[in-house]
DNA sequence: GTCTATAGTAGGATAGAC
DNA sequence: GTCTATCCTACTATAGAC
C-alpha cells in the first residue's frame, strides 16, 4: 500500500538534505542520488527545486497560523495560552523537525509572491504572541519583564527545538512539555 | 599594513551577505558589486570564498572560547558565571552580529581542518556550560529541572541574538544584560 | 517513471594588461 | 589594485527514447 506519494518522498528527502547543507548548496543531483534515481526523473513529480522548498515552509507556516488563531480565539487565560503556544511548536517539532530547518534558515530563497505570504504568516505570529504576553502582563497574569526580551527569548527557544529536540534520547514529548513551560514560564509567572 | 584592512573591508562586507543570503547562495561577483569592484579583483586580498568564511568563523569561535575558559577557571559561583556568560554573548553579537550568523547557519560548509577545529571548540563550549550548570545544581545554587531543557533554552536565546538585538532601537546593552539576566535566570534560581 | 544527452546559464578562480 | 577576458566546472531544467 502506497502510503506516500513519489512527490511527498521527494519533498521529505530534501527536508533532510536542506537541513544538512541549506537549500543553495544542495544541487538537484545530490536529492536524486538519496532517492537513488536520475536528477532529471525527478522533474516527473516536481516541477521545479523552488516548488520543493515553497511547498516544505509554506504548509509549516500555515500549520503555525491555524495554530495561533485557535490558541488567540480561545477563553483561556494567558498561562494556558502560552502553554499552548510550547505544545503547539513541540507538536510541529515532532512531526516535521526536519522542514523546519527550511523554515528557519532559507525562508529567503522563495520567491516573490510566497515570500510576501511567509512574511506576512511570520509577522502575523510574532504579533500574535506579542500580544498575548502584552495583554498578560497588563492583567497581572504574568511578570512585567520588557515585553520584548521575553517573546525574544521564548520564541528562540521555540524555534530551535528542531535542532535540539531529534538528538535526544531520554526525554518524551510529555517530559519535554511539562519542563519547556517550566522553563519558559517560571521566569515570566 | 593597507592590505590587511582592504581584507577586512572584504570580510566585512560577506559578512553582512553571508547573513543575508547564506554563505552559498552569495557569489563572488554579488561581494564584488557590494565592494564597487570587479570578483577579479578580490583574488588580490583573498586566496578563496572558502578562506573568507573560516575566518569569519574561527576568529568568533576563538573569541567564544577564550571567554568561556576565563569564566571556567574564575573563582566565581554558579549565578555570576552565568551571567558573565550572557555579558560574553551580549559583548561578541555588538561587536559582531553580521558574523554571528556565518558561525550559526553556514559553519557546515568549513573545510575538513577547520570544520574539525569548529566542531570541536562548539562541543567545548557546551560542555563547559553544561558542567557550569550541573554543578550549580548539585551544590544548590540554582533548581534541578532537567539540565538538557535549561542548557538548551539558554544557549538557542544567546546564539539567536544576533538575529534580534540589531533591530530593537530602545534597549542599550547595559539593560539588554540586565533583563536578559531576569528573563534567562529568574526560572533557573 | 526512469534513463541518456544536452542546452543554457552561472559559479569560482586565474592570466596578463594597465 | 583593479581591470577585461576567459577557463573549467557545475548547476537547473528540458527533450525524447525506452
Amino acid at each position: 500500500m502506497k502510503v506516500e506519494s513519489r512527490k511527498q518522498e521527494i519533498i521529505n528527502a530534501a527536508s533532510i538534505l536542506f537541513k544538512e547543507k541549506g537549500y543553495s548548496a544542495v544541487t538537484m543531483r545530490d536529492l536524486a542520488k538519496a532517492m537513488g534515481i536520475k536528477a532529471a526523473s525527478l522533474y516527473n513529480h516536481i516541477q521545479s527545486k523552488q516548488e520543493i522548498l515553497s511547498t516544505i515552509i509554506i504548509s509549516l507556516a500555515e500549520e503555525f497560523t491555524t495554530g495561533m488563531n485557535q490558541i488567540v480565539n480561545s477563553q483561556n487565560n494567558t498561562i494556558q495560552k502560552l502553554e499552548n503556544i510550547i505544545d503547539l511548536h513541540i507538536d510541529v517539532t515532532l512531526r516535521n523537525a526536519d522542514g523546519l530547518a527550511s523554515l528557519n534558515n532559507d525562508w529567503m530563497h522563495l520567491e516573490e509572491e510566497n515570500l510576501q505570504y511567509f512574511e506576512k504568516m511570520r509577522k502575523d505570529y510574532e504579533e500574535s504572541f506579542r500580544e498575548i504576553v502584552t495583554k498578560g502582563a497588563e492583567k497581572g497574569e504574568i511578570k512585567s519583564y520588557n515585553i520584548e526580551i521575553m517573546v525574544f527569548s521564548t520564541l528562540s527557544t521555540l524555534r530551535t527545538l528542531y535542532l535540539w529536540y531529534p538528538k535526544q534520547k531520554n526525554i518524551d514529548a510529555e517530559l519535554l512539555k511539562h519542563d519547556m513551560v517550566s522553563v519558559l514560564l517560571k521566569g515570566v509567572v
